[in-house]
DNA sequence: GCCGACCGTCTTTTT
DNA sequence: GACGGTCGGC
């Protein structure tokens, strides 16, 4: 992956620097105190303009010590940090620069003893959250098919991003009676219990780290106070992107010296589903009437194709500001149509592509990404890729540290830090199974309310509190806790600690044992582990090298953020748009453009928002360079299913004197060929389709199918006029390895398939 | 208490 | 296809 706009010297001479920049952007750079709002186009120069004016602050004498720039991602971050380095060499590491959940966690543990939590609190990921809530939900008895965690998650989560704390969610009527039409009243009770559980297992979630920071700044003015007077410059990168809490915390820090800097641009906002709102922009102008506005509207990233179709596709929305981006550059080649018989032939062809591109062009893989809506997609690309030998790296997905086995060694780590992460707690006190179960782990939880001691009291003291058998694998745990607790004490550092441990509690004898290929893997990915933090204790740059220090580091990272094996960068780069934000590359694939796909059905279902998914396609668009390609497949093998699908309007959006549809329009009398399975579910779904299948005929060797028994089809079976989820078979026969099917789909008709395998089962 | 088998549910995106 | 939860046998 090439960083956007990598500059290899950019140790420049002021005058250097200016030079190479155009009359907006160094308005903008040099622009001196009072708010500033920076309207950036994809592609217009928005960072080398962030960089250069920091660079140019230190050089008139700021300390850095005493700017603050706030991102949204950890990757943009990163990014941030390298090209100010390169800029002005080793003291920008004084600035403080970072996403706003980690500047924020940072200031938090300094001042976390005014909000009653330790410095070691921990930090609640997803999973955790929705654990806790699970276990909540399941104490007050309530129906866990209507009170989903997921679901009460988010309803939580957006309360928290509107600051709404719990007192007010349950004393608000309007969202009361929101809750009560969704039937589900109890959230607000359900949240006010979340609360107090976390708060006394000293831990925050994602949300309480901006939450609380308001709360911070609100009831504590000597503290607002000390940070207003220390961050003479504030800057917000993707401000766009930010919610409202995040927007308050920057207008307070901002409210004494007034030198805020927000760079932003409509166009590319597409996390409104995580609060992010458009209408700070506007508030920005309201709270700061003084305040100037540049617009950088000069593309340098993109062809005039890239560019103009991009145009094209955002001019559909109405809500927007006024901008006009235009680019000098070359007209550039028409973007390429591709249009797949199925999610495999998709990969297949665009695997092709980057081949055929890469050999006539002389390309490195590093020039090519793939972009799609959701990280399920990347499977059928991996596994074209690596048939054709072409490396490649995913970005996101299933993060490294989302792994069992790493938050396994972490929640170790975790508990060994604060005894009160109740999440941390259940995962470990049976791991490796020590002959705790569920019972005597509810029998402890019992016994430390009803004598109303946290946990860990109990845990440590059990000889107190009960007899019996399974006291001693208690001791033990509580022992071995201890020992850990006394290595903090004696200020080891995060490796000696954590090596320890994993050694020490058995977990990395359990998956030394697993000789399977998957056990081998975890062994090797909790090695890594400890090779991280191995780096992260040997790291001159982290002063603080305590196991509490590396912990708060390292609860931030996500998906983007895997420990870098930084042998090889030529690579094709594979992510969701989501994650593209802020890169560009030379050639860019944006595939699965399909209708319910992208747009996501989901995303129009539940937010009616297809303007958001159209900024989303304007985004992935504008990270290429010199060539784009579209594809998209007729069906898709997708939940177990066979999915039929129209090409999304997205792609029928793009205004066609731009598009080269003759790769498209050739593959046009090619037959399906892809697997199909009906596996589960084969019967009627849910709302759709209320009555049951009963009427299959389907026939092998030993006779009728067994209701609720799976089946693979062996030679000679055959199944006929059944009806699954998009369609009925006409039939199905199986004659070696040959398997045909004739399928009539609701959507488009009837066709004949090739099967490459076929399982069936049929649902009483 | 443990383990394997089975069932249901969920797949938008990130911190 | 992946995961968490549940159930029944040991």
């Amino acid at each position: 992956m090439k960083i956007v706009e990598e500059n290899k010297s950019e140790r420049l001479k002021k005058n250097d620097y200016l030079s190479t920049l155009n009359e907006p952007q160094r308005e903008a750079v040099l622009y001196g105190n009072g708010p500033l709002m920076i309207i950036a186009g994809a592609g217009s120069g928005k960072t080398r303009v962030l960089t250069y004016r920091i660079a140019h602050l230190m050089e008139n004498g700021v300390d850095p010590f005493r700017i603050l720039s706030l991102t949204f991602t950890n990757k943009a971050s990163g990014e941030m940090r390298h090209r100010i380095e390169g800029a002005v060499g080793t003291e920008a590491r004084n600035i403080w620069m970072g996403t706003f959940h980690s500047v924020f966690a940072k200031i938090l543990r300094i001042e976390a003893r005014f909000l009653g939590y330790t410095s070691d609190f921990s930090i609640y990921d997803t999973d955790d959250s929705k654990s806790l809530l699970r276990s909540i939900i399941k104490e007050f008895n309530l129906d866990d098919k209507i009170y989903k965690a997921n679901v009460v998650y988010n309803r939580i989560s957006g309360a928290k991003n509107r600051l709404v704390s719990a007192d007010d969610y349950i004393n608000n009527a309007v969202i009361q009676a929101d809750d009560e039409a969704a039937k589900m009243k109890e959230i607000g009770r359900i949240y006010k219990t979340y609360a107090t559980r976390c708060f006394q297992a000293n831990a925050m979630d994602f949300d309480d780290l901006l939450f609380n920071t308001n709360v911070l700044f609100r009831d504590f003015p000597d503290v607002l106070y000390k940070y207003q007077h220390k961050f003479q410059h504030v800057m917000v990168d993707e401000f766009q992107d930010t919610n409202v809490s995040q927007y308050l915390i920057t207008r307070k820090l901002s409210a004494v010296h007034r030198n805020i800097v927000v760079v932003g641009d409509d166009a590319q906002s597409i996390y409104a589903f995580r609060g992010a709102n458009i209408e700070n922009i506007l508030n920005f102008s309201k709270d700061f009437p003084d305040v100037q506005t540049i617009k950088l509207e000069q593309n340098y990233r993109s062809t005039g194709t890239i560019v103009s179709a991009a145009n094209s596709v955002i001019a559909r929305n109405k809500a927007q500001l006024e901008k006009h981006t235009f680019t000098a550059n070359d007209e550039g080649a028409l973007i390429d149509v591709i249009k797949a018989g199925s999610d495999n032939e998709e990969g297949r062809l665009v695997a092709s592509a980057i081949l055929e591109e890469k050999m006539q062009k002389a390309l490195r893989n590093e020039n090519f990404a793939i972009l799609y809506r959701t990280n399920a997609q990347s499977r059928s690309f991996e596994e074209a890729l690596r048939k054709l030998g072409i490396k490649y790296r995913i970005i996101g997905g299933q993060s490294f540290y989302q792994r069992k086995e790493i938050k396994d060694l972490l929640g170790y780590l975790r508990f060994t830090v604060n005894q009160r992460d109740e999440e941390a707690f259940k995962r470990i006190i049976n791991l490796p199974k020590r002959g705790i179960g569920d019972t005597t782990v509810a029998r402890i939880t019992v016994t430390a309310s009803e004598n109303n001691v946290p946990i860990w009291e109990v845990v440590a003291n059990i000889g107190n509190y009960a007899t019996g058998r399974t006291i001693a694998p208690i001791e033990q745990f509580g022992t071995l806790i201890k020992s850990f607790k006394i290595m903090l004490e004696d200020g080891k550092d995060a490796y000696e600690v954590a090596s320890h441990i994993a050694k020490v509690s058995g977990i990395l004898r359990e998956l030394y044992e697993d000789k399977t290929v998957e056990g081998l893997s975890r062994y090797e990915n909790v090695q890594e582990l400890l090779n991280g933090i191995k780096e992260f204790v040997d790291n001159e740059e982290n002063e603080d090298k305590t196991l509490s220090a590396f912990l708060q580091s390292v609860s931030l990272l996500t998906n983007a953020d895997e420990p870098d094996d930084n042998e090889d960068h030529d690579r094709v780069t594979m992510m969701t748009i989501h994650s593209a934000k802020g890169l560009e590359f030379r050639n860019v694939f944006i595939v699965g453009l399909e209708e319910d796909l992208f747009p996501s059905q989901m995303m129009l279902e539940s937010r009616q928002d297809l303007e958001e998914e159209r900024r989303l396609f304007y985004v992935a668009i504008t990270r290429a360079e010199k060539k784009l390609s579209f594809s998209y497949a007729e069906s898709r093998y997708q939940w177990g299913r066979l999915k039929m699908c129209e090409p999304s309007r997205f792609l029928l959006e793009v205004d066609p004197k731009f598009l080269n549809i003759s790769n498209a329009l050739r593959r046009d009398s090619e037959q399906i060929n892809s697997p199909m399975s009906f596996v589960r579910n084969l019967g009627p779904r849910k709302a759709t389709e209320p009555k049951p299948v009963t009427a299959a005929t389907a026939h092998t060797p030993t006779g009728d199918f067994i209701p609720s028994d799976t089946h693979d089809l062996a030679e000679g079976d055959k199944v006929e006029h059944m009806k699954f989820g998009f369609g009925t078979v006409l039939k199905m026969e199986v004659n070696g390895t040959d398997r045909k099917a004739t399928v009539k789909f609701d959507s488009v008709g009837e066709k004949t398939l090739l099967l490459s395998f076929a399982k069936l089962r049929i649902i009483k």
